[in-house]
DNA sequence: ATGTGTACCGAAAACGTTTTCGTGTTGAAA
DNA sequence: TTTCAACACGAAAACGTTTTCGGTACACAT
């Protein structure tokens, strides 16, 4: 009883009428008799009528489907924003395609291209680490130029004009190191990454901006920026056991929580001997031992947040002529005290 | 400079040729002529010409874009999951549509019925939890019976014929509990899940199996069924407090990092006084002090391995007629023995 | 008988492709 | 001069919709 779809054609021809009327009927159009209505309608629901969805795309001129590119999918921060852009554009009716950059300049590039013909209706992305390192930003603005509509989150860049959905890094940074500062702490180290890293560049410079308010002499020796994110535990050792810290503020959770690991293995106790915060709330911070103090990005705000700034701009589209007036989105970010500091 | 995208009837305009004699040219059919096709593709290339997705979808009635559907994506699990599908997917030149059922049998049929309508080429698919409480699953017979291929993974059932890709829960729980019982463990407790959900149950089973295996009494006392994934903590608490137990074996990384937490906050040593084994390979199990030992269930493998299947049967339809056998992949477990068990 | 209105329905275009088939032109062979 | 390939190209159908524009048939008023 394998019953493939049921086409307006094959309804109008087994009910002997035209497509034009079978459509109709089923839209409840007044041009259509009661009688017609009622055998078409009946019909379709017996045979499990639905309208082919490519056939209306093409029609429309629209697909209902927005993509997400992100550098990678197993970053908990970035499962958060998926989630959040699913959220929302299923209330709204779109269905989300999600392409994976892998850090590479060449997948994000082959991804845009291989979807900005058709295939959906706009894009929601955070820049893969190369193509900030290389600050090739051609394929995006080829997209916009079409005029697909693209907003871009946490990982932007100045060079595009486009909507925005970021944090405020530098204040969070600022916020965080300030918290230390507060305690009392005066050898604050800073794990970061490299430069070409935007958020970790603007996380470094509220870091700075924090010391410098607070007339602490900034040590290069106390900035470790990290490029291979997978051999970096010998560096964190160093930092930790040549220069006696008080305190650590790490971009990320993985730098933390590798911190605190690395502290505790030598017996410097975390926070007694050392206080160690965190960016982003993910999983590590929350079940790491001790529970790690955190600047918190609501992921499912920010996924939130870019979507209905996408298919704003999609649904406005229509009506008036597009304004071009791009905006950025500040979503607040919140220290969270955890067991990682005194 | 904003140029929406060109067609080929514009191209053919353009050249006052026909749009056969631009797409022929554009193939590189021997039909034309060397000048003719040299032209029209040099155009093309001057435009950027990229042939309509949805176009192209509409007449090959394949959308070379599969479904995945999962329960919740901030679950590490089903993150690596997704990455070994869109990997292979990619590699195959798909697409990826993510859908979330959030643990709900309404958006799980929901998002069927929405994606069903030519919009996709198959799903991929991991049961919600209230799917399998319902065992209710008219909505996917009825995606295989209108001809869609469907693959389940890791929460599947059996009351539905399609290609699966599964772990080997009863025997990896088995496994489990045998490198417990060969550590000389007798007070071994499970944490495990209410029997609705089908891995919860089938690790259970393993559990069992292995203590009447080695004539270990089943103590119905030792094994807690967790409902409510928000609040069980004071459950585990009990489980530990009331029972002098020298282990723990738990179905998931939260429950095992929780057992733990609440072991070290009763000044129970983990492992010195108590081991604690897990489930899933993810982030926790990782980072947790101490390290967890668990079960390691390949997301990335399984995920490929399903997209691989579904890409198969997809492009096998072409040629000969269905074969209608479907196939149940088990993808082989891993213990890894870290710091939680002695 | 003529005109007017209304109720009901179908033809066809449009969205952007691909592909089959047909057709006109050319040059060469008969 | 006729015949036939070979060559180069175009028309049209097809995928599945929606929608505009006509058109027919009938009732009613003039």
């Amino acid at each position: 009883m394998m019953r493939k779809k049921v086409t307006l054609k094959q309804i109008a021809k087994e009910l002997d009428v035209s497509i034009s009327t079978v459509s109709k009927s089923l839209k409840n159009s007044l041009e259509i008799s009661e009688d017609t209505r009622q055998k078409v309608q009946a019909f379709a629901k017996l045979y499990n009528y639905k309208p082919n969805n490519i056939a209306l795309s093409l029609k429309n001129k629209k697909t209902k489907t927005i993509c997400i590119i992100i550098p990678e999918i197993i970053h908990h921060f970035f499962a958060t924003v998926i989630s959040g852009v699913e959220s929302v554009a299923n209330e709204n009716g779109y269905n989300v395609l999600v392409c994976l950059s892998d850090e590479s300049f060449d997948k994000e590039v082959i991804n845009m291209e291989m979807l900005a013909n058709g295939s959906i209706d706009g894009f929601i992305m955070s820049l893969s680490k190369e193509t900030q390192q290389k600050k090739d930003f051609h394929h995006i603005v080829e997209v916009i130029n079409q005029g697909m509509p693209v907003v871009m989150f946490d990982r932007v860049t100045n060079d595009i004009l486009c909507d925005k959905v970021i944090i405020d890094d530098n204040l969070a940074a600022f916020n965080a190191t300030q918290f230390l500062i507060d305690k009392g702490f005066k050898k604050i180290a800073l794990i970061t990454t490299v430069d070409y890293v935007s958020v970790g560049k603007l996380r470094t410079e509220g870091y700075v901006k924090a010391l410098k308010n607070n007339d602490i002499k900034v040590d290069e020796n106390l900035i470790l920026r990290i490029e291979d994110t997978e051999n970096f535990e010998a560096s964190i050792e160093n930092l930790i056991l040549n220069n006696s810290l008080d305190s650590i503020f790490a971009v990320n959770e993985l730098f933390a929580v590798t911190a605190i690991k690395l502290a505790r293995k030598h017996n410097i106790k975390v926070p007694e001997e050392i206080s160690i915060i965190g960016f982003t709330d993910g999983i590590i911070s929350k079940y790491s031992t001790p529970s790690i103090s955190t600047v918190s990005q609501n992921g499912i705000k920010m996924g939130g947040k870019a979507a209905k700034m996408l298919i704003d701009r999609l649904e406005s589209e229509e009506e008036e002529q597009q304004d071009e007036q791009y905006s950025t989105e500040v979503i607040e970010t919140e220290l969270i005290e955890r067991d990682s500091t005194i």
